[in-house]
DNA sequence: TATACTAGTATCCTCAAGTATACTATTAAC
DNA sequence: GTTAATAGTATACTTGAGGATACTAGTATA
């Protein structure tokens, strides 16, 4: 522990990491912003098919929280039949960075855990 | 939906985000790696007391996750009494930028939601 | 009238994440 | 030999995330 760095300090820089992680909590949300922030808006069904492995309970659930938290908006068209669609919105493109990251972190980690099964062999 | 995206493409862009998350996945990874880059070593009641509300059960549980995964390091001291601390390796501070990504969109997220509060007042 | 598509909802279930609390081994200091 | 500190482990429990499956309402189309 490097003595010139505080508590006080620590728990300053790990609040907003917290609050970050309250609303990104779980498997889905981060996965369904990506393809929201790719496609811009699409239907819940070409969310369903592109956030693999989601039910449609999970979909809907978490599509609600992300409505509450300003990430994302429930766009329904007069058209006949009427048809959703679920956009980000301005706010919820401020994900970019994170997202960004963590693709880049995600890319080289396979990278380095294929390396590490080479050594191993 | 944009027509020139194509879902072939979208599950490249999603795949590194989901190996990053499945590593990350859980309410106290993120917060573990946090304080140990600030810190760069430091003890378990240290640590323990760093991400607050975690209990030694999953503080644990969670670095040894993170011992699997190389991005801590378990350092046991020859001296008497032992002394045992946790380092984040070097690839651990690769995580670096997913940290600061989730603090600055945590930081202004909280600032976004207390906007909203008082534009509701 | 029957079939099919979209956008979900309803129900039931499981399991792992996380909590609460107590306990242990080792060593030091008094 | 008793107290205290560190570094955890053990046990029992709860809860909510997530999964599996089926179903519904509305509309179009053949």
């Amino acid at each position: 522990m490097i003595e010139n760095k505080t508590p006080k300090e620590c728990l300053e820089k790990l609040l907003p990491v917290r609050d970050a992680l309250d609303v990104f909590q779980g498997k889905w949300k981060i996965q369904i912003i990506s393809v929201l922030i790719y496609y811009e808006n699409c239907s819940f069904k070409q969310l369903k098919e592109a956030v693999k492995g989601i039910t449609p309970k999970m979909l809907s659930k978490e599509l609600k929280d992300l409505e509450v938290n300003l990430l994302v908006d429930r766009i329904v068209e007069n058209t006949r039949p009427v048809s959703i669609s679920y956009e980000i919105t301005e706010y919820g493109k401020s994900c970019t960075p994170v997202i960004k990251a963590l693709y880049n972190w995600g890319d080289t980690h396979r990278k380095t855990i294929i390396e590490e099964i080479e050594k191993k062999k």
